[in-house]
DNA sequence: CTGAAAGCGCTTACAG
DNA sequence: CTGAAAGCGCTTACAG
């Protein structure tokens, strides 16, 4: 059975393939008793219409591409369902893809949007991508395309992210505020985003004259936070506090304490970044830096839009100000008790 | 900058475009000399496919749709990721899209990607997804799809799932074993795996002369789980289990067990479904009904594969056995200790 | 092994 | 307000 086309329709309302391709688009200067004429035909011959054909003729694909990393932390499911939902709005189809942080992935999958013709590609960069990578593959063909969450070095592209500096200030006063002491930093792969926290953590209990224990970078996984509290553990005497490269770490390190027969929160303060949905929901509710990525995404979504408009447009930066959602696993040994709120954005 | 295309190669190089074509196909009958000097022209033009209009002439779209209800489910995650792998090695690129459980929502996506001339669709079906409905939107344009996880009424579509009522037996059995004598079934929304989950639960106990107390079928979510044993303990004394509808529901029970100062594990057993990688990372580890996203995901991605090659086969289910990963949340108060690796697949 | 021509299903100027 | 013709960038028979 043939493909019912355009032209099909034309032929059963007996109208040409323009006027035809006029009221699919709802153009307004058909006259009503013709639009009316081939809606019917439409309706009669099960016409689809095919938006691949128009889309080639019309210079556009409707397509956007999206690309993170791995579905696995909640922070990035939290952005790919915020971007997928503001362009579904606008009509936008989505390509996705996960690198898993592999660049090699990373590339067959920007080549693949490329050649199906995208209108434009939001990227969480594999965590060694670089500039240079970036400028071959969307560059030169001058593919509107935002960057989100890590930065690459010399970056010539829209960026959209967090100031995680800021938010590792945040959390380093607060946990001086409470009265710990000796604080630790857990996990994390080596990053942007990791060195940017631990400098604002730095800073934050610099300022009341405490120091950090950096330990090793790790991945960003519960596994990693559990490892890295073993190894701690082995090590020597626990510090007052833990800061852990994001929520998901720290969910970890809260369940290897907890196997260690160590109460999260009583004896030892936990805290992460990113405020995803489980971390109010944990016992003790876990303290975290909120990096709002529904927020980052929404933006995202807004440059990618705006660039695909017009391309001219010189490189753009967002960068989203954090917020301290303090909760129990920080405050109870402190003895500032608080009966913080969640927040959710 | 006009676009450079296949006429450009052909000229740079001194053939036809039909060469240009074959070359670019990799179809072998091509001379080498020929051949190089077409690669040559291709670097030099810049030349970039256009897999959009190769694939309107060829009929083809390499394109695959994906709909699931929402990520932030943990199971969701795993089948998604395991299908973009597959997919993806096979050259196809995946448009995905979320319907958040909403019937509306689900409907415009299918749209969308039908209006795209995907090449075929996965679908985990919203809540309420009629047989019918799915017939008007795939069926009437014989769109190649395989329905994972839920089942809809009256199918006529390939699906994938796991055997849900065995999978309530097995947990039933191990409770029983365990010397748990009342059991709480908790959280769910109305759907089939719901009603088998439960419905083998309620089997594998009564061999052992046990029956169940079901509590309201509420949401999937951590949120739910906390709910749903707040009402619990408003309501009267706990059960000696619970048995919760997933994993999500599992670990909020958990939470919210442990706010109420009772120890899960300990004073109340808990076991939740799906076996999401969280689950063998809690303190104390969760044991649950394994019921393998990424083979269903593996699965799906044949039968589809299989289907896009010929759409005239009739339709196919595959069932996945699930297993059940004993861990110490449910043997601990019993005194049956077990130490039960975790497992994966 | 290679080329000339037609065609995939639309939209886009351009006439009228 | 509507139609005839050309064209988007490829692949597909068909010749030779």
């Amino acid at each position: 059975m043939k493909r019912v086309t355009i032209k099909d329709v034309a032929v059963a309302s007996g109208v040409s393939t323009a006027t035809v391709s006029l009221v699919l688009r709802e153009v307004p200067v058909v006259a009503d008793a013709t639009r009316l004429r081939v809606l019917a035909a439409i309706e009669r011959t099960g016409y689809i219409y095919d938006r691949r054909a128009a889309n080639m003729r019309s210079k556009r694909s409707m397509t956007v591409g999206l690309i993170v990393t791995d579905l696995r932390n909640p922070y990035f499911v939290e952005l790919a369902m915020a971007i997928e939902v503001v362009l579904q709005e606008r009509g936008f189809a989505l390509l996705q893809g996960y690198s898993l942080d592999d660049r090699v992935r990373e590339n067959r999958l920007l080549s693949v949007m490329v050649e199906q013709r995208v209108d434009g590609v939001v990227l969480l960069p594999a965590k060694d991508t670089t500039a240079d990578e970036l400028h071959a593959r969307l560059g030169v063909v001058d593919l509107p395309h935002v960057l989100i969450t890590r930065r690459v070095k010399a970056p010539i592209a829209d960026y959209v992210g967090v100031d995680n500096v800021r938010g590792g200030d945040l959390l380093g006063e607060h946990l001086a505020d409470q009265g710990h002491r000796t604080i630790a930093f857990l996990g994390g792969p080596r990053s942007t985003a990791r060195s940017d926290r631990l400098r604002g953590l730095r800073a934050g209990l610099k300022r009341h004259g405490l120091a950090l224990d950096e330990t090793v970078a790790t991945g960003a996984t519960r596994e990693d936070g559990i490892a890295a509290v073993d190894a701690l553990i082995a090590h020597g005497p626990l510090p007052d506090a833990i800061a852990a490269y994001n929520d998901n770490v720290a969910l970890g390190v809260m369940t290897a304490l907890r196997a260690a027969g160590i109460e999260p929160g009583h004896d030892v303060a936990v805290a992460g970044f990113d405020d995803i949905p489980e971390a109010s929901l944990q016992h003790p509710a876990l303290t975290s830096v909120a990096t709002y990525p529904r927020r980052v995404g929404a933006e995202a979504s807004t440059l990618l839009l705006e660039r695909i408009e017009r391309n001219d447009l010189a490189p753009r930066r967002v960068i989203i100000e954090p917020s301290l959602a303090v909760r129990a696993s920080t405050t109870v040994r402190g003895g500032v008790s608080t009966t913080s709120g969640s927040r959710r954005d």
